[in-house]
DNA sequence: GTGAAATATGTTAGCGCTGAGATATCAAAA
DNA sequence: TTTTGATATCTCAGCGCTAACATATTTCAC
């Protein structure tokens, strides 16, 4: 029942012309007459001619694949830069190819040599901090590299994303300027995220030049979450009951402040204001919407392709593309 | 600077072996010297060797991929699968390859046909709503096939999941059993989400099994979300105020309800009762837990994995993985 | 009409690996 | 000693495609 797979040999048999010449009709490369290009789709569609990629690969020594590095899937902002990337290469043929690192950068150096492996025309990472031997392979291997979410570093070809303490930094100028003074901050693990400690570092520095210092801080030793979110809002305000502002290092973790405020009978805003980093759209569909940070993920992911794809070639000099940031005022600060 | 990439015969040199045993060693196959295995190994690490996958497909026929078929990620649901069969592979050299379908039959089998590409040893996709050309496809290649979420009709090769329908009957006969008798439904675009739908019929089926109909439904024209969950169900409620139970086709849309009654004034169960399905994390962490449905997506995309490594070959009976469903009480029915 | 350029197609040699079978080596059995 | 079978290794053809080059064929200026 199960017929061989049809290759280019059986097309070019059955359009009556060579091998190269069909495969020439499917790279739209090289001139081809228009009579010859009919006979020859018209025979791959009879057969249902599929190219097979390993072939192809091996014999170019490249391929239509992007390495696509993410720290995680549970925090919905990468699935959302997924999106900004499936979105931009859907207009051509190439496909991603995901690996998770869970924020390791060991893993993440394992999970970058399998996906060399396939001779990838691009490698997408996220941030700065890789190993050695990532680095290494990344220049041995010619491929074109882009690293996303952050631009606070030099990149080793290209950087989308923002500048997270400057971010960090903005939060506090605006918070200041509302006239919020007893200052307190909610955190998670940021071994793994460096980026929520470079918000927080930006932050820490637009207290101190206006003279102020965060009054207290609570970490969650984990990943964000809501839940976590919540309770260790709680723990710190029974710690400190006075602060009237406090800033959560992503807005998962201030939606779950927002809950406990809820629960507690805090009044946000007027008693406490809170402030979150992301512009998810949970934080917006809150009864009072998040104040938060908008980082544009879906085209941080969109950006890093179409910038890749410009060239086969890594240029001269790095690419740095600002996606910004916006402050979302929200009511919640 | 960039020197080319070794390859097999680099490290057959290298190690004074001939390149097949060296193949030999690194997919530990057939007998092999300790003292040659030492020596080849040596040689890998000293040379930084990474195999050419897309050789060792052509030559071999076969790969280490998995194709991976998700309709979206924008509904937390897919990732979380995702993470599931990231998790059961982790253990093995298979990588998922995965392809994003938009609920669309259609995309699907383009995107099946670039996967097929690649030779994969299996591919996972969503449900039983598949084109001819896709169930055409899927049997001449001789891949297994995992079909996720849906158990309530014949799989190809595997399904594993859930009866939409029996979750949805069984939530109809919680509620009524609770007490509750004015029912409506909120829901989203079920022409795209077939499971919603299978969902809805179950539960009108437990209420008419009772003497009971839904009294009204509001359905959103597009993809759920927190938003349009609010939304309509404050829709839903202008026309019909007595309301005292009100079933969303899935937790995002609850979630949604749950922050209209809190702004609303609604008291959320005692006026009216709001239930969900997912069981996302999210639900669990309002000042209300929501009452839900678990639907165990990170399990399912386990198994699937783990039953179509078993064995390469297709067994002589479909195999059906139910994973279950479990109420969960929460507080707001 | 001639030659040169432009256009269209064919020929050939691999890409780096694996599978099947051939060969070599050695211990234990005859 | 020879045979046998296991164990360890090698040889070599090819997987299906593409790159580079060779070979027509046509077009058009002069």
């Amino acid at each position: 029942m199960q017929y061989e797979m049809p290759t280019l040999t059986h097309v070019a048999r059955l359009a009556g012309v060579s091998e190269n010449t069909v495969s020439r009709v499917i790279r739209n490369k090289g001139p081809i007459a228009d009579a010859t290009r009919d006979r020859v789709v018209l025979a791959i569609e009879k057969l249902g001619y599929v190219p097979n990629r390993a072939a192809g690969s091996l014999a170019s020594s490249g391929s239509l694949l992007i390495g696509v590095l993410l720290p995680s899937l549970s925090n919905i902002v990468y699935p959302e830069v997924l999106q900004g990337i499936y979105a931009a290469l859907a207009a051509t043929s190439y496909q991603p190819m995901i690996g998770v690192t869970d924020y390791d950068p060991v893993k993440e150096q394992s999970i970058l040599s399998s996906l060399l492996a396939w001779q990838p025309a691009a490698i997408i990472t996220t941030g700065f901090d890789h190993t050695d031997a990532t680095r290494r392979m990344l220049d041995n291997s010619r491929v074109r590299v882009a690293e996303l979410m952050d631009i606070d570093a030099e990149p080793i070809d290209i950087a989308v994303g923002l500048s997270h303490h400057q971010a960090g930094y903005a939060v506090g100028r605006h918070l200041i300027a509302r006239g919020y003074r007893r200052f307190g901050y909610v955190g998670h693990d940021w071994i793994a995220d460096r980026r929520a400690r470079m918000r927080y570092d930006g932050l820490v520095q637009a207290l101190a030049e206006t003279g102020m210092t965060l009054e207290g801080e609570q970490c969650f030793d984990g990943p964000s979450s809501t839940m976590a979110g919540r309770d260790t809002l709680a723990i710190l305000l029974e710690r400190l009951p006075g602060l009237d502002a406090v800033v959560f290092s992503n807005d998962d973790m201030a939606v779950g402040g927002f809950f406990h405020c809820l629960v507690a009978g805090i009044a946000v805003r007027e008693r406490l204001a809170l402030f979150g980093f992301n512009g998810l759209d949970i934080g917006q569909v809150l009864p009072l919407p998040l104040s938060t940070v908008r980082s544009n993920r879906f085209l941080i992911g969109k950006i890093a392709v179409e910038k890749l794809l410009e060239s086969p070639e890594r240029a001269l000099d790095k690419l740095v593309v600002d996606t910004g940031y916006d402050i979302v005022e929200g009511a919640t600060a």
